[in-house]
DNA sequence: AGCTTCTTACTAACCGATCAATCAATTCCG
DNA sequence: CGGAATTGATTGATCGGTTAGTAAGAAGCT
């Protein structure tokens, strides 16, 4: 009954990603080996093996690890206010990314092998969806309060998703973390013409 | 005087150019390998060595082939009309990459890899300030003759520019082209928006 | 004692790159 | 003109290195 300590069952798979995260951040995608992530872990290679049978089961769950906390991050978006909170939905995802440059490169390199492993676009896409979701969401929250005039929520989420996206592989590729915080503006000037444009 | 063949010095480069383009677009660029590169080549892998020293002199000269025909076909744009124009640029950015999924693809793994890849960054920054130069011109240009509101050039091309890559990015890893074409109407929406905002 | 966890040592496959050797075409020279 | 020398292009074999994954047994905990 001393479960003090509580290392649950699975606290080697939680420090086994960490290290892997260290690992993706410093080497990146391209050249994460087992055997980086094993020197992170302070272990041996086979000691990974021992928890994960391969390495395409590891990244899985590597993926599976980053995305919930990326959904725990913007999870803690609790303001209901339709305009606020889309402000605040849109700085979780352009300029929260700032700080992480280097994570934001290695998702870059995971996301362009989605096309390549099944498990990746699976995961991507649905993520994609739950932010979609979130945003669709808001915006039909604030058409009804009567605070957004009345547009295709579906069709300014994407919109918004296509500048986010746009901004992160332009920050990754270019080296240029500004990207981000122009695409916040960007962004904003978006949600005024269309969803602000009243004419009152 | 019999140049009849016209088998040019620098000919087996321009084979092997097109050997790795069509290795990369059948393996991705993460496995591209020099031996599936001669293997479509239809020679040894030390040929290839005979032509290009090392891997990355080979990728290096490739990425200087692939993107300048991408200029040569973004170049052949010719209307001076600047709404036209505009739109044209537009079409060449999102509409045509429809039909180069597996490159577009294999793009945004070499783009994934610009931050490791000095050569790349180099090469990928210097083709980005091309397209921004012909947005901003085609821009200024539209001010200028009155058919376009006043309007910052620079920024408006950033942010079309943002859109692009967005929806390239959306179109490879979500394997979902009509992210492209979904775009292309965004960017007549905020081209309407900001550039064609006339009170008349 | 017995189960979980881990290490050491290893294998098989693949990678980029290098090597000497070969062949064909071209150039040089008497 | 014609043989000799040179050059460009290519091959097959191989090297050193790295990779993911495996096998067998030692350590440690309860």
């Amino acid at each position: 009954m001393v479960d003090a300590p509580e290392r649950s069952v699975s606290d080697a798979d939680e420090e086994i990603m960490r290290a892997t995260y260290r690992a993706l951040r410093e080497h990146g995608y391209a050249d994460l080996t087992i055997k980086r992530i094993a020197a992170e872990y302070g272990k041996s290679t086979a000691a990974i093996h021992y928890h994960y049978e391969t390495k395409d089961d590891l990244l899985a769950a590597f993926l599976e690890y980053i995305l919930d906390r990326f959904v725990a991050a913007i999870h803690d978006v609790e303001t209901t206010d339709p305009e606020r909170r889309l402000d605040l939905l849109l700085d979780k995802l352009l300029v929260d990314a700032e700080d992480h440059y280097d994570l934001l490169v290695a998702m870059l390199e995971m996301r362009s092998q989605a096309p390549y492993k099944e498990a990746f676009g699976e995961r991507f896409r649905r993520n994609d969806e739950y932010v979609r979701y979130l945003l669709r969401t808001v915006i039909d929250d604030g058409i009804a309060e009567g605070v957004f005039a009345d547009a295709d929520a579906e069709r300014v989420a994407s919109a918004l998703m296509t500048i986010v996206d746009g901004a992160r592989t332009r920050a990754a590729v270019l080296e240029d973390p500004t990207e981000l915080a122009a695409a916040r503006r960007v962004t904003d000037e978006y949600v005024t013409a269309t969803l602000l444009a009243d004419e009152s």
